[in-house]
DNA sequence: TGGCCGACTGGAACACCGTTCCAGACCCGA
DNA sequence: TCGGGTCTGGAACGGTGTTCCAGTCGGCCA
C-alpha cells in the first residue's frame, strides 16, 4: 500500500537500466531537493515552502522537482526523517539508561527548537519513517533500564506522545510568533490573557499565568520527563529498580 | 494583540446601534456556522471544510459566511472550543481527585476519537481558547490531589503535553485511513512495516510490531495517563501522598 | 408614510497553491 | 548517426482562502 508513483517508477527502470553517474556537476537529485527545502523551512518558516519558490531556488521548474518527489508530503517526510535521523545518531549513547533517555528527549526537544516545521510535520503524519527511528532510540533505552517485556509498549508509547505533545505545541507557538519575534515576549502576551480570564470559572489558571511568563520551555520540558521516568521506575520490578541495570 | 477585524467591527457597530433581536428566522448567525462546520467535519473529514461547501450547506455565500467570522482560523479554533468546553462541563465532577483526572483525561481522548479534527486542531493552534479550559481543567484536580503550588505547572504541563501528544497522533491516525475503512487494518499494515525493518538497526521496534497490531488504543492512553499520575505523586509531600486530599 | 442608512447577503473575482501535462533537451548504447 | 529513455522547465488545471462590492432587507426618523 501507500507507493508513491515516482518513486516506485524510478526504482523499475533503474533497475533494468544503466547505472549511470551524473549528468551533470548541477543536476537535480532529491538529497538535493530535500537539503533546499530545509534551508527555506528554516529560513522562512512553513509557509514559504511552495513548490514555486523550491523551483525558483534550484533553477529550475516544478515538474522537475516532481521527477524526483512524488508529492509534498513526500517532501516534508523525507526533511522531517533528516533532522530525526541525525538526533537519533548523535544523542544518547554510551551513558547511563535513564540520562541515555533524556538525552535523546532533549535531542527532539533542541531540534524541533531550531526546525519547528519538525514538530508540525511530527504530530500530523510521523507513521512514515520518523516513528520507527524514536521509538528505537527511546525504547531501546527503557529495555536498558530494566523495564519488563510486558510494560515496554505503554512506557515508550508514554514518553513519545509526550514528546510529540511539546514538539506540536512548540510548532504551534513557532507559526504564531514569527521567525524574527522573540519567545519571551509571545509568552508575556499569553500570560497577560491569562490573568484577565474569568475569575470565577478560571482561578487555577489565573494563578499560574506568573509561571507560563517567566518559565523555561526546556527545563519544564525535562521536569516532565523526568516525570515520566520516574513513574516508569516505581513499576520497575525489585531487582532492577535499584542499580539501573538488570 | 490579534484581534479579528469582523468581530471587531461588531461589537463596535453593536455598541452604537440598536439591540435588535432576529432579522430573520434563517438568519447566519456565528453559532448556526459553527454548527454547520462541525457537522461538515465529523461527517466528511478536515479535507471537506471549506467556504465554498460551507456556504452551500448553509444556502449562502461565502461572503456572507466572513461577515461573521473572521477567517479559518478562528473558525476552526471556535468548533474546536465548542468540543472542548463540552468535555470540560460533562467529565471530572464529584469524584475523587486521581480519578478526576483519569475522567477529564478520557473525556477528551473519547472526544478526539469522534472528532479526530479536534486532535489535530489542538496540536496546532490551541492558544487561542481551549488552552485555558484543559489547564484548568486537569490543574485544578491537581491542584486538589495535594500537588505544591511550585508543581502545579510542571505537573500540569506535562499531563497536558501528553494528551494533546496522543491528540495528534489519533488524528494523523485518522487522516492515513479515511473515515470508511477501520483501526485494525490500519495498524496491522504499520505492524507488518515494523516487522520487516532492518533487524541489526530496529530489533527493539520489532519486537514491539505484535504489540502494536492488537493494543487497545484508549487503554494504552490510561496507562500513560497512570504513569504520569504516579511520577506526580511520588513527589508529593508525605502528608498529602496518603489520602489522596490536603 | 416615505426615505435613509447601516446590517447583512451572495456571488464574482483575485492571488496563490499542489499537481499534471507535455514539448523538448540531453546523453547513452547500438 | 540515430533512437529512446532520462530528465528538465514552464504552461495549464482545478481548487483554495480571502476580498470586493452591488444589492437587499428592515427598523428608525422626518
Amino acid at each position: 500500500m501507500l507507493e508513491h508513483r515516482s518513486s516506485h517508477v524510478k526504482l523499475v527502470r533503474m533497475a533494468s537500466g544503466t547505472q549511470r553517474g551524473e549528468r551533470r556537476a548541477d543536476a537535480l537529485s532529491k538529497r538535493r531537493i530535500v537539503e533546499a527545502a530545509i534551508a527555506i523551512l528554516d529560513a522562512e518558516g512553513e509557509r514559504a515552502l511552495t513548490f514555486r519558490a523550491l523551483a525558483a531556488r534550484l533553477a529550475t521548474g516544478s515538474g522537475a522537482i516532481y521527477w524526483h518527489v512524488a508529492n509534498k508530503d513526500e517532501l516534508l517526510a523525507a526533511a522531517t526523517d533528516d533532522v530525526i535521523a541525525r538526533v537519533m545518531t548523535d544523542a544518547g549513547d554510551g551513558t547511563e539508561p535513564r540520562e541515555a533517555v533524556r538525552a535523546i528527549a532533549l535531542g527532539m526537544f533542541d531540534a524541533i527548537d531550531v526546525h519547528p516545521w519538525v514538530g508540525a510535520q511530527l504530530s500530523r503524519a510521523p507513521w512514515l519513517t520518523a516513528m520507527p527511528r524514536i521509538f528505537e532510540g527511546i525504547g531501546s533505552r527503557l529495555q536498558a533500564l530494566g523495564v519488563p517485556e510486558e510494560a515496554w509498549f505503554d512506557s515508550t508509547s508514554a514518553l513519545v506522545n509526550y514528546v510529540l505533545g511539546v514538539a506540536g505545541q512548540n510548532a504551534a507557538n513557532a507559526r504564531l510568533h514569527g521567525p524574527g519575534t522573540d519567545r519571551a515576549a509571545f509568552l508575556g502576551a499569553i500570560a497577560e490573557q491569562w490573568e484577565r480570564l474569568d475569575a470565577a470559572r478560571y482561578p487555577f489558571v489565573r494563578r499560574l499565568a506568573g509561571r507560563l511568563a517567566d518559565h523555561d520551555d526546556r527545563e519544564q520540558f525535562l521536569a516532565g520527563i523526568d516525570l515520566i521516568l520516574t513513574g516508569i521506575e516505581a513499576a520497575l520490578p525489585d531487582r532492577a529498580r535499584q542499580g539501573g541495570h538488570v
